[in-house]
DNA sequence: TTCCATATTGGAACGGCGCTCCAGATGTGT
DNA sequence: ACACATCTGGAGCGCCGTTCCAATATGGAA
């Protein structure tokens, strides 16, 4: 025999839960949150369900490690300036991260209020969190100021994401806006006059000054709040 | 015969997609999400999947319906007094709603992110926009400020939600707080300083307190960025 | 009252899902 | 070379949402 051992020689690629985690992130983003199944993601893994399910407990499991890594990849980047600057940076990072996966939304909200023991829960609060602190706000106050601020932002940017992804693909993301605008229009002006007054302006507006004059809003009551931070 | 035609006399009530929403409600109440399934709902209502089929289309709409139902009746109490504590009665409303069902948090939440165009967000939209606008926004903002009011009373009540419901049925609330906690506490102190600090600040105040303290915030950033409203 | 078109019912069955079971393949330490 | 733990993947179970359709109730016209 050569020198080099012949060993494994698999024929594809040792499985792992990774791999599994990459491939289910891959299947969400191709066909949605019904598109992840283990049928295909045995055949996309070229295996059987047992052996996905020696590396993952079940599919509860396998949606969380796949938020989780799609989140913890959208806070990676570091970001410096004022701590109003750096709340704009995450904000728009979980936005645009919830933009590209459109699935994103369903989950994070889905696993922020069903199981804030998870790992998704504290990568967040902390990622703001660290920032409403730079801001000046007293410790007994960061953590309401850090729950305004996570909600609206998971909130907001899930809602835009259905927006951009409801519509035929092709078709132009303001038709959608269009269509749910006429919809709150068509309601009986008696009784929804403040939302279909607010319908117009909502198509007016790029969806991310929008999106930033909502956390403006809550920064600005921080400010108010407890003055002497500095944003 | 009697004066009294003797006519119908059905062995039981008449279907009714009422009838049916209602159960929905009740299997929703009593054993959560996974306890709504066609097969316990024709068994509830003595019939078969036909005939719920003729009433409602698909899975989707009842749940829309259920979810529509219960806001709909939490929303009725009308208030009175300034715009603040309308606007905290309005958010107790939703909060005491999500409370007492719990599935209603993830339903909220989903649906408002999946099909604006649906029942729901009209209705909270409507109910909360009224009292901004009541708060001397100006228009062209409201939008921007209902919706962080919204997105903040959806989360931060699905968050309260879930607390009271993951711990077994007769184990203190306290327990299950005193969990999440510990489990933030555990996290690697350096990678999550602050989420560990707010932990403690978490379990300390009263739900509702801690609920309305961000509402505030909100009140607080609406009033700075548009004063002269009367609050 | 009789009759018939229409509205409504409920049971059987279908395909697909998450998941379990387990016999065998694969790798490792002695 | 052998025994043992790790890892694999196919067969199949029970349950789901949903469809199909023959049987039944209903209400107006004759």
């Amino acid at each position: 025999m050569a020198t080099g051992t012949r060993r494994a020689q698999r024929r594809t690629e040792a499985l792992s839960r990774e791999r599994i985690v990459e491939a289910a992130v891959e299947l969400l983003d191709a066909a949605g949150e019904s598109g992840l199944t283990f049928r295909v993601l045995t055949e996309r893994l070229a295996t059987g369900p047992g052996a996905i399910y020696w590396h993952v407990a079940n599919k509860g499991e396998l949606l969380v490690a796949a938020t989780d890594a799609v989140v913890a990849d959208a806070l990676a980047a570091e970001s410096a300036g004022s701590p109003r600057e750096e709340v704009h940076a995450v904000a728009l990072g979980l936005f645009s991260a919830i933009d590209a996966h459109p699935w994103l939304a369903a989950q994070l909200l889905l696993q922020l209020s069903r199981s804030p023991g998870g790992p998704v829960t504290p990568r967040i609060l902390e990622s703001l969190g660290r920032r409403v602190r730079a801001l000046g706000v007293p410790e007994e106050h960061w953590f309401t100021a850090t729950s305004v601020l996570m909600h609206y932002v998971l909130g907001a940017a899930g809602q835009n994401a259905a927006n951009s992804q409801v519509t035929e693909p092709d078709a132009d993301r303001a038709e959608f806006l269009a269509a749910t605008a006429e919809a709150w229009e068509a309601l009986d002006p008696a009784e929804y006059e403040t939302t279909r007054a607010m319908a117009g302006q909502m198509s007016e507006h790029d969806d991310r000054e929008q999106f930033l004059a909502g956390i403006d809003l809550v920064l600005a009551g921080v400010a108010a709040l407890y003055p002497g931070g500095r944003a």
